[in-house]
DNA sequence: ACAACAGTTCGATGCCTGTCGAACTATCTG
DNA sequence: CAGATAGTTCGACAGGCATCGAACTGTTGT
């Protein structure tokens, strides 16, 4: 089985998590996930039209920006908002983008 | 002379802002203006090392985005940080940006 | 063991974007 | 008017990225 490397919070970087932010469909993700529980990556939960190729290659960029983590159990696998070091690291950004409206 | 058209904070998108802001350039542009004072576009004043060409382009993608206008008095042009009206449509997404450490 | 299932990885494709030099527009100054 | 100055626009180029189908890895269940 891979396993699935998360960056430490003290080396990312904001542009990278802006840049991972930066698309509607991993917006729609990260609100999503927005209250820290673990959501299964089954595509038919996100409510987008994509393939699963698609969707890993997305929760792929999410992960490796520092922004979620991946749960395995079994064949199944959930991600996981980093909340609490992400608000400890950028204060504020994570409610920000959450509370946009637009 | 050409003019500089702004859109309407209403009609802004996140997604445009956080697109914006994920450059390594554009964010370093953004925290010069900060301040929400007019700053002039004078290459000299960003520590960059890029060309007139490459600036204007980032300012026109910072502009269309949303985040600044553009002020024209003679052949110098500023451009200044629409904060307050960037506050009141995105609570604390620019103070989270900027108070980021890395 | 075998088939079904959940995801990832790979290669290809087309689009988007950051960068530049060169040409252009507009303003100021001598 | 002529030259200098501030900035934009255009065309080109390279690298990045979102997307997909197909092949693959690992797990569950029969």
């Amino acid at each position: 089985m891979p396993d699935y490397p998360v960056p430490d919070m003290a080396d990312v970087d904001l542009v990278d998590i802006l840049r991972a932010l930066a698309d509607p469909t991993r917006l729609q993700i990260v609100r999503k996930i927005a209250d820290g529980q673990p959501c299964p990556k089954s595509i038919d939960v996100w409510g987008v039209e994509l393939t699963k190729a698609t969707m890993s290659h997305h929760f792929k960029i999410l992960r490796e920006a520092g922004l979620t983590r991946t749960l395995v159990t079994g064949r199944t696998h959930a991600i996981q908002l980093r909340r609490d070091e992400l608000d400890a690291c950028f204060p504020g950004l994570i409610d920000a983008v959450l509370d946009a409206a637009h």
